[in-house]
RNA sequence: AGGGCUGUAGCCAAGUGGUAAGGCAUCUGGUUUUGAUCCAGUGUACCGCAGGUUCGAAUCCUGCCAGCCCUGCCA
C-alpha cells in the first residue's frame, strides 16, 4: 500500500485515535474533526490534563479542524469561578486556542430539560422516589440483578407533571430524580435505571438560581457533545462502561439518532512516577499545607510546573513523546525532564550561579575586577555575548574544591591542581584559611594571566572547568532545589499518601549569581552551567529568588 | 466472582498474517573552556503463558494467568 515515493509523509505521532480517525474521515461518516476539552471547573489543572488538552487540541490542528474548551459544570456544589478562569489560562500558556467563546454544559440546560422531556413521553424515563439508601439496594450487585422501581411504571403524563414539580422546586434534595428506564438487570451497572437529574438548590456559577435540578454528568455531556457537533469525543479509560449509556441517550433522541452523530473513545489517564495525579489528592496536599499552593513549583499542575520552569514547548513535547494508548502505564519523570532539558538547551541564555559560596582570593591579581565578553550560548553565537567579571575575590560552589585531588579523574580545583574559571583564567590552589571547626574559610590561589580565552603557551593540559561569580559585583540570590514530592514511585499505592510526602523536596540555599542577572524576569529560563536549569520565581523581594527547573544530566556522579 | 478493558526491552510506544519502528534511560567511543550539549555506536524483546489454524502468527482461534475499571442523587 505505502509506496516507497511516498517519504514525505509528516512523522506525526501513530495512535489508535488517529486510526480511528482516519477511518471515518476515509468512510465519510465524517467529513471533518471536531474535538472538545471538556474539564469540571472543580480545580486546577494538572500534567494530566495537559496530555488531553494535546490530544484534543492537538487533533483538531493536524486535521484543520477545531476542538472547543467546554466547561462541564454540571454539578454546582463542587464548582467555582476561580477554577474556570485558571483553567482558560493554561489552556491558553499551553499554546491553544479554543473555538469560539468558551462553552458551558449549562449553556445547554433548556435543552437537556426538553430532552428529558422527550425521553419522558417515550415513556423512557421517569421519576424515582426511592432515597439513595433505597436506590442502591435496588440496584443489584456485580453479581445479582438489580429490581425495577415500584415507581418504574408510572405513566409519561404523569411523570411529566411530576418532573415539572421538580423543576419548579416542589420537592425536596434527595426527595426524588428522573431516572432512565433501562434494564435493571444489566451487567453495566451504569444502565441499571441511572439517575438522570437530581434536585440541587444551589447557586451556579453561570445559571445563579435559575435551577433547582440539575443533569448528571452522562446525560448531559453527550448532548453537550451532539448539540456542539463533536465528531470525536475522547475521554480517559474509566468511562468505557458509560459509553453505552452516553450512546443509548443518543439513540433515543430524535435529534441525534443519526450516523454522524459522536462517538466515545477512551485513552488511558497519565500516570506520572513519584507524584500524585487526582484533584482529589491535589486538593488535599493544598488544604493541608503541605505545599505552598496549587502553583506549588513542586505540583504537577500546569500552574505549578509554569512557576518552576516548565515551558509550553516541553509540555507538548511531552505529550507528544508519551503517546496515547490504552495501556495503564506508569510514566517515569526522566521523560518529562529530557522534554525540558531538551527546549531549554537550545532557547536558555547561560549564566554562572554559585550555590554554596566560598571565597577564593586571587592572589597575583590586584586592581579593579575585569570585565570579560562571554557568550550567552557557546553553540548558538546569534545569541550574542553578555558581560562577567573577574576579580581577586571570586566566589566558586564549595563541591568543586578539595584540598587533595581524590584520584587521577577528578577535575575539580585542588591545592596545587590547575582548573579553567569558566569564560575566565585557569587558576591554581594554593592554601586555605580554617576555622576552629576545620572547615574551610577561603581559599587562596593565582592565576595564568595569559590564559583568557586560550590554551596556556606551554602545552600543559588543564583538564577540569568550574563556574564563579566575581565577589565585589555579583548579586546574592536564594535558591530553591526541588526535588520529587514524594520518596515512593506510586504515593497511591500507600495507605496514607501524606505519610511518603518527602520532606527534602525544597532544600534553600542562599549564593550568588551574575550581575548581569540584575533584572532577570520571572519565568525566564537560564542555565547556571553546570548547575542546571533555573528561573526567576514570580516572588518580589530584596533578594532574586530562582527556582531550579531541572538539574543538567549527569552522568559522572553515579559512578 | 457478572461485565468492560489492557498485557510488545528498565520506562513510554509503533505494529492490524510475511518474519519486531521510534523516544527516554543505559553503556561505549569521539568533540568540547558546562563531567552539559553535540556526533557515532550499543539491546539474546521466550511480543503475558499454553495450545491450535497457516507455507508463514505479536497479529487469527481456544484456554489460562496478571493488572486496571464498574454497585455516587460525582465527573
Amino acid at each position: 500500500m505505502s509506496q516507497d515515493s511516498n517519504t514525505e509523509a509528516v512523522a506525526r505521532p501513530v495512535n489508535f485515535i488517529r486510526n480511528i480517525i482516519n477511518d471515518d474521515l476515509a468512510s465519510h461518516k465524517h467529513d471533518h474533526v471536531h474535538t472538545r476539552f471538556p474539564p469540571e471547573p472543580n480545580g486546577y489543572l494538572h500534567i494530566g490534563h495537559a496530555k488531553s488538552i494535546c490530544l484534543n487540541f492537538g487533533l483538531a490542528q493536524d486535521y484543520q479542524g477545531e476542538c472547543n474548551l467546554r466547561f462541564d459544570d454540571t454539578n454546582p456544589s463542587k464548582e467555582e469561578l476561580e477554577y474556570v478562569e485558571a483553567i482558560k489560562q493554561d489552556v491558553s500558556w499551553l499554546g491553544f486556542e479554543w473555538s469560539g467563546e468558551p462553552k458551558y454544559s449549562s449553556n445547554y440546560f433548556d435543552q437537556f430539560y426538553q430532552y428529558a422531556v422527550e425521553l419522558i413521553e417515550k415513556g423512557l424515563a421517569y421519576v424515582c422516589f426511592l432515597n439513595a439508601e433505597e436506590t442502591r439496594a435496588y440496584r443489584g450487585s456485580l453479581t445479582e440483578a438489580g429490581k425495577d422501581s415500584p415507581y418504574r411504571d408510572t405513566s409519561p403524563e404523569e411523570n411529566l407533571t411530576l418532573f415539572a414539580k421538580m423543576k419548579n422546586g416542589d420537592f425536596k434534595e434527595g426527595e426524588c430524580v428522573l431516572r432512565a428506564k433501562i434494564d435493571m438487570a444489566s451487567s453495566f451497572m451504569c444502565l441499571r435505571d441511572p439517575a438522570l437529574y437530581r434536585v440541587r438548590f444551589e447557586h451556579h456559577h453561570q445559571t445563579g438560581d435559575a435551577w433547582c435540578i440539575y443533569p448528571m454528568y452522562d446525560f448531559a455531556h453527550c448532548i453537550s457533545d451532539a448539540i456542539e457537533g463533536i465528531t470525536h469525543s475522547l475521554c480517559t479509560l474509566e468511562f468505557q462502561d458509560n459509553r453505552r449509556l452516553y450512546d443509548w441517550v443518543l439513540d433515543h433522541l430524535e435529534d441525534f439518532n443519526r450516523p454522524d452523530r459522536p462517538h466515545q473513545y477512551e485513552f488511558s489517564r497519565l500516570n506520572l512516577e513519584y507524584t500524585v495525579m487526582s484533584k482529589r489528592k491535589l486538593h488535599q496536599l493544598v488544604s493541608d499545607n503541605l505545599v505552598s499552593g496549587w502553583d506549588d513549583p513542586r505540583m504537577p499542575t500546569i500552574s505549578g510546573l509554569r512557576r518552576r520552569g516548565y515551558t509550553p514547548a516541553s509540555l507538548r513535547d511531552f505529550a507528544e513523546r508519551i503517546g496515547i494508548s490504552k495501556v495503564d502505564s506508569m510514566t517515569g519523570m526522566d521523560i518529562l525532564e529530557a522534554s525540558i532539558r531538551d527546549d531549554l538547551n537550545k532557547v536558555a541564555p547561560r549564566s554562572m550561579a554559585v550555590l554554596n559560596p566560598v571565597k577564593l582570593v586571587i592572589e597575583n591579581f590586584d586592581g579593579e575586577p575585569l570585565s570579560i565578553q562571554a557568550p550567552i550560548h557557546p553553540q548558538n553565537e546569534a545569541m550574542g555575548k553578555r558581560e562577567i567579571f573577574f576579580g581577586r575575590e571570586l566566589y566558586i560552589d564549595r563541591a568543586d574544591f578539595l584540598e587533595e585531588a581524590p584520584n587521577g579523574k577528578y577535575q575539580r580545583l585542588a591545592l596545587n591542581k590547575e582548573v579553567r574559571l569558566r569564560n575566565a583564567f585557569i587558576v591554581k590552589g594554593v592554601r586555605v584559611d580554617k576555622d576552629e571547626a576545620g572547615n574551610i574559610t577561603t581559599i587562596y590561589g593565582t592565576y595564568d594571566p595569559e590564559t583568557l580565552g586560550k590554551k596556556p603557551a606551554d602545552g600543559r593540559k588543564v583538564k577540569g572547568v568550574i563556574h564563579f561569580v566575581e565577589a565585589s559585583t555579583a548579586l546574592p540570590a536564594v535558591f530553591r532545589i526541588y526535588d520529587r514530592l514524594f520518596t515512593v514511585e506510586n504515593p497511591v499505592k500507600e495507605p496514607d499518601f501524606e505519610a511518603v510526602i518527602n520532606t527534602e523536596s525544597l532544600v534553600v540555599k542562599q549564593g550568588f549569581v551574575e550581575a548581569g542577572l540584575a533584572n532577570s524576569e520571572p519565568e525566564r529560563a537560564y542555565q547556571f552551567e553546570r548547575e542546571g536549569y533555573f528561573c526567576r520565581d514570580n516572588q518580589a523581594g530584596e533578594v532574586q529568588i530562582y527556582n531550579r527547573t531541572v538539574p543538567l544530566r549527569d552522568t559522572w556522579s553515579k559512578k
